[in-house]
DNA sequence: ACCACAGTATGGTCAGACCATAGCAGGAGG
DNA sequence: CCTCCTGCTATGGTCTGACCATACTGTGGT
């Protein structure tokens, strides 16, 4: 019976439905970040549904990064497509790390990928380069570890927004923001900062002196050094 | 008012909290993939709310792909913990190139990244290739553009999964998903698919042979050959 | 031992109500 | 004419209670 005749019309809930119509209409009509969406009693009215399913479907949207919905009254009101795919995958990350679905040496992997793949970029067009020295900048200043980590986090963001490709750079800050517990433990344990500083500059004299290669080379050895348990040099 | 004092409170919805609490849940008590969670109604009551939100909340943990809802009763009915990190992507993705916050050029460009890191990784194991072989005779075999994709498909996924790391294989085969539309519209334009053969047997032949390079390169010309619209080789 | 049928817990959906919020419109007072 | 205040109203947020379809569970008959 199961894999045989019929396939039972694939059950679909409502909400999917509504998920689809307004997917549809969003493609069609061509609507961007900023547009506003019917209000939800009125789309419920539209679409012949309660106003429940339509309050799923704004919610799997809002998860996905799509909508974001405001109370009130006026232009900003109702729900307004926005294009957050940045807090969609942190809070994704964030979950399936807490599941153990992933491990945190997965997850550095990729960092540890996309980092260099970024870094390449940016030197190959020499950009962001005084984002990074402000980051830079910051780290030196900072007195805590969570306040090291936060520049940290602004230095490796600017790589990635310096390479020019939003997809890149949304996966890397989720990747860091879902990572933000490990790091700050990781310096505290390290204690010393020097060797990240050194790290750090030679990423931003790679990337200003427009060498890919040194670029990535330079992002694997820091990797490297902020996590050594993780990457434990083969070469040595 | 606004900057200055008191941040009022942030108001944080309901289902925010049940949202939380879950959360909590799942990493205190170290639920994993398999495990069920209480009903909704039972939630509800526990935590004090209504179902209404409740059900907005696993609607969430649902789009995360972290539960997925079955009904009627028994062990495998109600709201059992998945561990899909794909699927949820791979929405994320599709709607976000449907809304034009993201366009095909970067989503091939990560693609590009993410593959030739998966096929250097695959190569220093030499991982997987059956599966690879697999694929390549199904896309011999395939007689239209859709059931060539299918296997294509297949194969890169065989990439991704050889890599061992089950973040950038989920990355990899929601960015895949994300752009079947497009994969086939790209070899129906190229018509025939010889030279695409060749770059999968190139990629292949690395892998079984354990040089990594070799591998990279060969993927990356490979993607340069599928989409050389988004690629104009320079070198040329 | 088997099978048919009623029971029941589950998610899915709906209708209707009420609340808090925040802009908006119109009047009171200058 | 302008300013300020106040009530109005559209919006999302929440709750309640009901009903349906589904799929297992247990019971009783054969």
């Amino acid at each position: 019976m199961d894999g045989s005749g019929w396939r039972p019309v694939k059950r679909t809930r409502t909400f999917e439905d509504v998920l689809a119509q307004i997917e549809r209409r969003i493609t069609e009509d061509g609507l961007t970040a900023g547009d506003r969406l019917p209000a939800e009693r009125q789309l419920a009215e539209q679409l012949g549904v309660s106003r429940s399913s339509v309050r799923e479907a704004m919610r799997v949207l809002e998860t996905l990064g799509v909508v974001s919905s405001q109370v009130g009254r006026g232009p900003d009101a109702g729900a307004v497509l926005t294009a957050r795919p940045d807090s969609a995958l942190t809070g994704l990350l964030r979950l399936h790390l807490g599941l153990a679905t992933l491990e945190p040496r997965e997850v550095i992997d990729t960092r540890h990928m996309i980092e260099q793949w970024a870094a390449s970029r940016a030197a190959a067009t020499r950009a962001g380069t005084e984002a990074l020295a402000t980051a830079l900048a910051g780290m030196d200043a900072a007195r805590t570890a969570e306040e090291f980590v936060e520049h940290d986090i602004a230095f490796h963001r600017a790589i990635a927004d310096a390479s020019g490709n939003r997809l890149v750079a949304a996966i890397m800050r989720s990747l860091r923001d879902a990572m933000r517990r490990f790091s700050v433990e990781a310096v505290e344990r390290l204690g010393d900062t020097t060797v990240l500083r050194a790290g750090h500059v030679r990423i931003l004299a790679a990337i200003e002196a427009g060498d890919p290669g040194e670029a990535a080379a330079a992002v694997s050895d820091h990797l490297a050094d902020a996590y050594p348990s993780l990457f434990p040099r083969p070469s040595d």
